[in-house]
RNA sequence: UGGGCUAUCGCCAAGCGGUAAGGCACAGCACUUUGACUGCUGCACUCGCUGGUUCGAAUCCAGCUAGCCCAG
């Protein structure tokens, strides 16, 4: 049975062609290259989706004995993550666009192209289950066995169909033992670091990379309390997130968080850590899993970001594209733009978009 | 111009004769396939300036400078 695997360079990709390989399947490697240099502006040498990143990918399939493809969807990256991403900020919002990236470009173009290669699977690095639910019928997205290294929340968005035909082999590895298997397999990427900030904006600095993007600057305005006070100026409202503390340069005595962000009037309100929290999280543009739709409230555990521990909570579908989660005790900084994804012990049952 | 008050790190602020707390901000690191949060570490050989008293002063005294308030 032939399966694509996606690899981005890095060890866990790397590590899952291994296995698809040793498991028998006739396995195809493929890297995304998502954007080029002159579009970054900076060295994007060690950074997904960029070149230097299919060659580490190109090394290890070598090894492996196994094709490598490399599939320019730079326009399509543009289209689907960099351009909602930059709009999301636009809006006052927070974008989390590496769940866009799955939902589009991993589990969009590349399912196509397991397809037109005929290739049964997708395989990919992230550290997540499936299952298949004989009672339901539907296929299930599960937490990694190693919750400390979990993805499942970056995957909510994945239907039944590419449920059925993707493959997640390190779901059940600890990372530990994934880099024993890079290391023994002597890849030359066994001991890169783990990658980390937003794949195209390598430097962190993402309003720098926004104005470069729309050839704009984002003008400055005032910091404001709740009442409109005046508490200094800030570098433009894109550059901030509900719940920031740092980079504000307000010295209040106290710390004070961005508990607002007002995009017309190019305003950001500044308040006290009490007022971030809230218990009720309401999501559109939502994806549902386990079951089609969610008919009666639901006891769940639910993450408002990815780095979230998982809180008791209960969530109901109050439109066709639209559920309400509410927690039971109130949560930190519940930032628009963010996901919140739903669990049933291990199982994921949906998610959406905060709105 | 008379009277009073205050001058300590970018901001706020302890200190009251014994050899510069703390908070905020800021920087670095850790954490991390988003942005944040969080944690750890660092951050005034110096207390508006100049003299004086004292074994020893940011702390007492004098003058100067600056700002604030009251009076005019």
């Amino acid at each position: 049975m032939k399966a694509l695997i996606a690899m981005s360079g890095g060890v866990d990709s790397s590590v899952t062609a291994q296995i698809m390989s040793r498991e028998g399947y006739e396995c195809v490697g493929c890297t995304m290259h998502l954007f080029n240099d002159d579009m970054i502006g900076k060295d994007i040498s060690d950074k997904c989706g960029s070149s230097e990143n299919a060659l580490d990918a190109k090394s290890v399939t070598d090894s492996i004995g196994i094709e490598h493809y490399t599939f320019h969807y730079e326009q399509q990256f543009k289209n689907a993550v960099i351009e909602p991403f930059v709009k999301t900020y636009e809006q006052g919002y927070t974008p989390n666009p590496c769940i866009e990236c799955n939902r589009c470009m991993k589990f969009g173009y590349l399912f196509e192209e397991m397809k037109k290669l005929g290739c049964a699977c997708l395989a990919t690095g992230h550290y997540a289950r499936t299952a298949y639910d004989e009672s339901t019928g539907r296929y299930l997205l599960k937490k990694a066995l190693d919750e400390t290294k979990d993805q499942s929340y970056v995957l909510y968005t994945l239907t039944q169909y590419q449920l059925e035909h993707v493959r997640f082999p390190l779901g059940n590895m600890t990372k530990e033992s994934t880099r024993r298997i890079a290391l023994e397999k002597g890849f030359a990427n066994a001991n890169k670091s783990d990658s980390q900030d937003i794949c195209f904006v390598p430097d962190g600095d993402y309003v720098a990379f926004m104005e470069r993007y729309r050839d704009k600057h984002y003008p400055e305005g005032d910091f404001v309390d709740r009442n409109g006070k005046v508490l200094g100026r800030h570098k433009g409202y894109v550059h901030y997130t509900i719940g920031q503390r740092k980079g504000l340069g307000v010295a209040a005595g106290h710390p004070i968080f961005v508990v607002d962000i007002d995009p017309v009037n190019n305003r950001v309100i500044l308040g006290e850590n009490e007022e971030l929290f809230g218990r009720e999280v309401v999501a559109n543009n939502i994806n549902l899993i386990s079951v089609p739709r969610i008919e009666k409230d639901m006891r769940v555990k639910a993450k408002i970001r990815y780095r979230h521990k998982e809180q008791p909570a209960m969530v109901t579908q109050i439109g066709d594209d639209t559920i309400r989660v509410v927690f039971d005790e109130p949560q930190r900084a519940i930032t628009k733009g963010q996901a919140v994804v739903v669990y049933d012990g291990d199982v994921v049952v949906g998610g959406g978009t905060i709105c």
